[in-house]
DNA sequence: CATCTAACTGAACAGTCGTTCAAATGAAAA
DNA sequence: TTTTCATTTGAACGACTGTTCAGTTAGATG
């Protein structure tokens, strides 16, 4: 039955972890086994050890390709301007960055715990240079007095718990588009963090 | 073997749900099984089933008894004053109530996913009414003219991602104590949603 | 055409899973 | 002391787990 029509491996590579990250995320890591995302592809379990050496780096692959794509797209923003104006840049990026993306936010932001301990503090690594992005600006803006935190740590934090927390609840089609989210999210973490 | 001293029903009761709480919050509900609590609880796998009628309910009942204390102790917690000082007052609230209970938090933050729909029902509801004090907070305030925000919904949903991501990443013994931490939110928070 | 080989199957391995239940236990009641 | 019964054991159930691998398939290559 192998190969009807043409080599698969092309094809049958992507569809493995689309299909894997799109179960996961419904049903978390550990809840999904080898044989559900092999029925989903339409090959049998063992047929997926072709793609990938072992269920662990399924996971870590997916995580470390999305975390990878953030920190690309986020330094291919090249964000510009006096501090406002690249905090609106930052929080505008993120959303539209995350937005169509819910499965690899709800993934990474919920199997962390799931992976080794040597993949977990690749990711902590990642995150956190995502993190410093943010923070370098809020840094700036109190360097030039437009900002006012009482820690920028935590504003960090904050702001990003607050844009995370927005993949989570936002449904496409819902009350409000991406262009309407946009703006009332720069509004409330500009507000959060003047003078 | 059974019962070295006295009746073990009011002792091994609690520590199943403790144990189990502990380890869900630590491995996901997925990743432990009923064998691990018992062996952590101190009997065989077959005795939880004097304090279970299944898993699930073991989960059910971890996360529906802490949204259950989280609307009790906001209820008790009797907010007064204009809409900044109830909105302060539910920050604190939020923050006093959380930051000791990080397993709790956690769990029934992660394993939404996880419980039987009529479950997941009963408990998104609970959650709605927590949301929906908040921005009861926030309408009032924009009725009053003290608070500018385009969109309470969102604005609610906002702040309570940042409230809770702080549970997700505050460990006690930090740089900042809880009062320093407090502060800093409630700061956050305010100026968020001023005019 | 025959050959090669990437891709896949299907079975097997050694465990673990949630759950059930007859039997054993031992503190409390009679 | 004997009886009672809440509590726990320990074994068993059928199903499922991640992973391996010899064998099969069929498109591509010579």
């Amino acid at each position: 039955m192998a190969r009807k029509q043409g080599s698969h491996s092309d094809i049958t590579g992507p569809r493995v972890q689309d299909t894997a990250l799109r179960l996961i995320a419904r049903h978390g890591y550990a809840a999904v086994s080898m044989r559900q995302i092999a029925a989903e592809v339409g090959v049998q379990a063992g047929a997926l050890y072709n793609y990938t050496p072992d269920k662990q780096s399924l996971l870590f692959d997916l995580m470390r390709a999305h975390m990878q794509d953030v920190l690309d797209a986020l330094a291919a923003a090249d964000l510009r301007g006096d501090p406002p104006a690249r905090l609106d840049g930052f929080t505008r990026f993120h959303i539209r960055f995350h937005l169509p993306r819910p499965d690899q936010v709800f993934v990474s932001y919920m199997e962390l715990r799931n992976l080794a301990p040597e993949n977990f503090a690749i990711l902590e690594s990642m995150r956190r240079d995502y993190e410093t992005a943010l923070e370098d600006i809020l840094r700036d803006g109190v360097a030039a007095g437009v900002f006012s935190v009482p820690d920028t740590r935590i504003a960090t934090m904050a702001i990003i718990a607050m844009l995370t927390g927005l993949s989570h609840w936002y449904r496409e089609g819902g009350r409000l588009g991406m262009d309407a989210i946009e703006g009332i999210y720069c509004n409330l973490v500009q507000k959060s963090v003047r003078r």
